[in-house]
This record gives C-alpha cells, sequence and structure tokens, in this order.
DNA sequence: ACCCAGGCGGGCG
DNA sequence: CGCCCGCATGGG
C-alpha cells in the first residue's frame, strides 16, 4: 500500500524527528529505507511492509503510517518509534548540562526505537569490530539468502529479515559468504540458542537485570552489545552500552580526558541519568559521531 | 597501499 | 579479576 493507495492512518506527534531517528544507527537503520524527498521509512515488519512519512515540524508533527495490514502497522509505529514517550519530560531528565543539551538542541525529535528481539540480537552480534556501512551490507545479503519471501508494496517479491531457525539450519560456510567474516561462528551459534534454547520474545516484558544476564548467555553477546538489544530490542531504557564513541566522548566531556573503564563510565552514566540513561547514550553518542568536536 | 570500524572470547599474569 | 591479543572484510 502506498499513500496514492486508499487508506492511510495519522498520528500527531510531538518533539519527533522521523530523518535523525532513522539515521542514527539504530537497527531499524539496516533493513530500511529512507527517502529524504518525501521524509518517508519504508521498513519491514513481521513480513509487512510499512510506510511512515513525517510532516511538519520537530516540535508538532504528523505520521501518516501506510500499510496492507493496518492493523498489525498501528501497533508496530506506536512501538517502535516510542510515540508514548513523554520526550519534554525526558530531556528534563538528562539534560543536566551543556553537552548534552546540545545534543537535544541538534537532534531534538529523534527517539530510540524499538525492534524485533532477534533482529536486534543479530544486528549487534554483526556490529562488533565493523562499521555501519558495512553492518548494512551484510544485513541485505543475509536477508537476500535466509530471508522470508515477502512482497513489497508494489506486490513484487522480495525478502525480509532472516529468522533464527533460518539461520540455525545454515552452514558456517554459508553465513560466511554473506562477507560476516569471523562473526559467522557467532551468527550461528546465537540463532541456534535462540532457536532451540532461549525463546527472546518470552523476555518481553521481563526486567533490566533478567533480559541482560540472559542474552549473556549468548555466544558473541558481551555486554555492549547485550546492552544494546536491552535498549533497542526490548526499550528498557536503564541500558547505557559504552561503545568507542560514547566512551571517547565521555572521557572528553565528564574525565577531562582521561582512560576510563567501561564500567566506570555506565555507571557514571546510570548514577547521573538514572532509569533515562538509555536516551542520554542515544543522544551523546549521535552528537559524538556527528559532530567533528570528538574525532579520535 | 594502508587504516579502521557501535567488541568479543580466550589466554595470560 | 584486569589486560592484551587476534580477528575477516570492504570502504575511505
Amino acid at each position: 500500500m502506498r499513500y496514492d493507495d486508499v487508506g492511510f492512518t495519522k498520528f500527531d506527534v510531538r518533539d519527533f524527528n522521523l530523518r535523525h531517528t532513522f539515521e542514527s544507527a539504530q537497527p531499524l537503520t539496516f533493513h530500511a529505507d529512507f527517502d529524504e524527498g518525501s521524509n518517508t521509512v519504508t521498513y519491514e515488519s513481521g513480513h509487512n511492509i510499512i510506510n511512515v512519512r513525517h510532516e511538519g515540524s520537530a516540535e508538532d508533527g504528523r505520521l501518516y503510517v501506510a500499510c496492507s495490514n493496518m492493523p498489525y502497522a498501528k501497533n508496530d509505529v506506536v512501538t517502535r518509534f516510542r510515540l508514548h514517550d513523554d520526550m519534554r519530560k525526558i530531556y528534563r531528565g538528562i539534560n543536566t548540562d551543556s553537552f548534552i543539551g546540545t545534543a537535544i538542541r541538534k537532534y531534538r525529535g529523534m527517539r530510540l526505537t524499538v525492534n524485533d528481539p532477534w533482529e536486534t540480537t543479530l544486528v549487534f552480534i554483526l556490529s562488533q569490530f565493523n562499521n555501519v556501512k558495512r553492518i548494512r551490507l551484510i544485513t541485505k545479503r543475509l536477508s537476500e539468502r535466509f530471508g522470508p519471501e515477502i512482497k513489497d508494496d508494489y506486490g513484487r517479491p522480495m525478502r525480509g529479515f532472516p529468522s533464527s531457525s533460518a539461520l540455525a539450519s545454515a552452514t558456517e560456510d554459508e553465513i560466511w559468504d554473506c562477507g560476516t567474516g569471523f562473526r559467522a561462528r557467532y551468527v550461528r551459534s546465537a540463532a541456534q540458542y535462540c532457536n532451540n534454547n532461549l525463546d527472546l520474545n518470552s523476555l518481553k516484558g521481563k526486567g533490566y537485570d533478567r533480559i541482560k544476564s540472559e542474552l549473556l548467555q549468548i555466544d558473541g553477546v558481551g555486554e555492549k552489545v547485550a546492552d544494546c538489544i536491552a535498549l533497542m530490542g526490548y526499550g528498557k531504557l536503564e541500558a547505557f552500552p559504552v561503545d568507542t564513541w560514547v566512551k571517547r566522548v565521555m572521557e572528553r566531556v565528564y574525565f577531562k580526558d582521561r582512560e576510563k573503564r567501561i564500567r566506570e563510565i555506565r555507571e557514571f552514566a546510570e548514577e547521573r541519568w538514572g532509569k533515562l540513561c538509555g536516551y542520554a547514550q542515544q543522544y551523546a553518542f549521535w552528537h559524538g559521531r556527528e559532530s567533528d568536536e570528538f574525532l579520535p
């Protein structure tokens, strides 16, 4: 379904910016397309193709949702883009200093997204010792090879995101051929574990600590990746993933450029931003990456 | 050509 | 524990 077809659903959204949300290297980025001209994200969810167009300003705008399965899409958009979040309240909570203040001013409306837990797990396993462009490339190849056949919104066949069961029955060589490199072993073993031993969907609604400890059982998932999955796969705002960027930015801004252990940085963030530190992380991360002020 | 990328597991002291 | 190391591949 497209916008020139009959139906769409409209949401009024305050403090929302689709472009920043899409571009800020979240799981959605890796299997979706964004059209700058029409300010529209097109993505696959549960074998459905969903179109989301954003109009108006970041302060006060509208989302137009189109999908052949509208009941599914409405629910997906609300949860995925966290439309229930009161961003004014969140900004008040994390705006502790001029650094975060600048990030908020620059990227006002950028939302965290809540994505499918398995998709998030796979994407962040691929992310280790890798770059965003290549994560997209590998994700695309895995989808083309192992993803389910679905129809795009022109009725043409395409591939959705590969399930854990599809990858569990693939060989390591087949996964390797998609360009995963040394991560092939992790992808296969994570797929098997999530297919046979751990139902990621059953963790929805559990607490942050429980979710994280379960995720850490997966081969190829460590502290940072587990926090990314907790944050962007389960919506746990208590998570504060510390990657190389966040580490460098945090050291520069809050520790006078002194090297700190990752755990120390995470504890500092939990202390400073409490249950909202996940949002602080996203703004710190993206501002850090996009500003030449924080180059390595 | 070279260097690096949203880390991880394993091995060592 | 904390630290150090190797790791495949494609883009700049």
